[in-house]
DNA sequence: GTGGTCTAGACCACT
DNA sequence: GTGGTCTAGACCACT
């Protein structure tokens, strides 16, 4: 899988990396109980921090999308994903609020708005790559 | 209109904040040419220090929600709200796309992830306290 | 003359307003001795302040682009206009500065910005309207 | 790179810094993708506080003049630089707009202004330091 | 070590 | 009274 970062963003580097295997993990890319790179490659490759990786498959392994098994390195969780808390559906909510809040001050009507999302959606779970669209 | 900032929180004050006032100006509750209370008023009203505030409102009007007038104080953007700059639609997707993928791997299907906008677009927007729904 | 304040404008409204004079005189639109309006009167036209006003007709007159008597009013500098003082040189200058090295960033070539500045003389001189060209 | 402040002008010391880096930029003396001090150091070596370089920091990198990379620290934009938009072009003869009138009230004819503008361009293009002409 | 955020407190320009 | 600027000092996230 490529890994695209934007190193001069102000989304953290272990975010955007935590962010890319999430993606490829919806996109089915990334299969349940398919194995990542290690920590030591993955920084190797793709040229950043040791810690940064660490950082962002520790948070990942938290979070239930990959499982880190001392021998057998990094998988994607080949059991059941995380699933819908309401501790999740209430972050989801405070990430979407001010996000829908600003396409509204900028006109867009809630038409358009689902169809944005419908586009990113769709983009995503037919697993194209990420510049497509 | 009342500020309601969680100072636990990771997202910056003034992130918040400008959230806040986004959202007032998205639900119509906070009005074209409407006087927002001065730094140094809102900073005692809500207990945190006048420069954030301040950098709040300062980013505010430099993307053109609000205007401040240098001894008048600051209105709601009067003239005509930002709109829909491609620039704005490439950042609102990139905020978009890692909250779309995650509720993928969570098992949301397309009609709920509609579902879910749908309901902050219509609580937005029918004006209703944050804490309503 | 028609005076033309941007009131949003982070230039100072005293500002503004000695600019809009000394363009008024150096297009011919003011003549020498002509009368100005009275600090009253035209912070009335305009609605700002008078102290406003007054700053603004204060500097002017110490810069010996207008006089201020007390029966007559304020009139147009009757007889030599200020003139090229060293001091004068080297406020141009620093004011030239950094505006000359912004464009040569942003890629303009000598004779761009000698053609701008053509123009810009060209047009204060022919006496037009400030939005003419 | 050797920066000169005036701490008793006018000139906001954040508005002098970003004017001094600017210049440096335009006449080739920092180089695309070349490090800046840090925040801290260059507070330090000139004697101001560590607030005010990072707003004149913060302030070039809005405009695209340099990179904030988190913890690598400030460089000169290595990709294209601004460029002329028509906001620029509008901020620019808004700015030239009144030193051009003042300077024709003082008697400068067109020859003389253009010849003033050759030589800053010159100056500030053939790399020489600040005080030299 | 780097920039990002926040506080507390001060003085100034503008109106 | 308003925002603008500056200082001093602190803690934090990131790498």
């Amino acid at each position: 899988m490529i890994i695209e970062l934007d190193l001069q963003s102000d989304t953290p580097i272990y975010t955007q990396l935590m962010n890319q295997i999430i993606e490829g993990i919806a996109s089915g890319r990334l299969q349940p109980g398919e194995p990542l790179p290690s920590v030591r490659s993955l920084a190797a490759d793709i040229g950043i921090n040791l810690h940064t990786v660490n950082k962002a498959y520790t948070l990942l392994k938290q979070e239930g999308f990959i499982q880190i098994h001392r021998q057998k390195g990094v998988v994607v969780q080949p059991d059941a994903l995380p699933g819908m808390t309401s501790d999740y559906a209430h972050r989801r909510d405070a990430q979407l609020r001010p996000i829908i809040a600003e396409a509204i001050c900028r006109g867009m009507n809630e038409q358009q708005l689902l169809a944005v999302v419908h586009d990113l959606y769709s983009h995503i779970t037919t697993n194209e790559r990420k510049d497509a669209p």
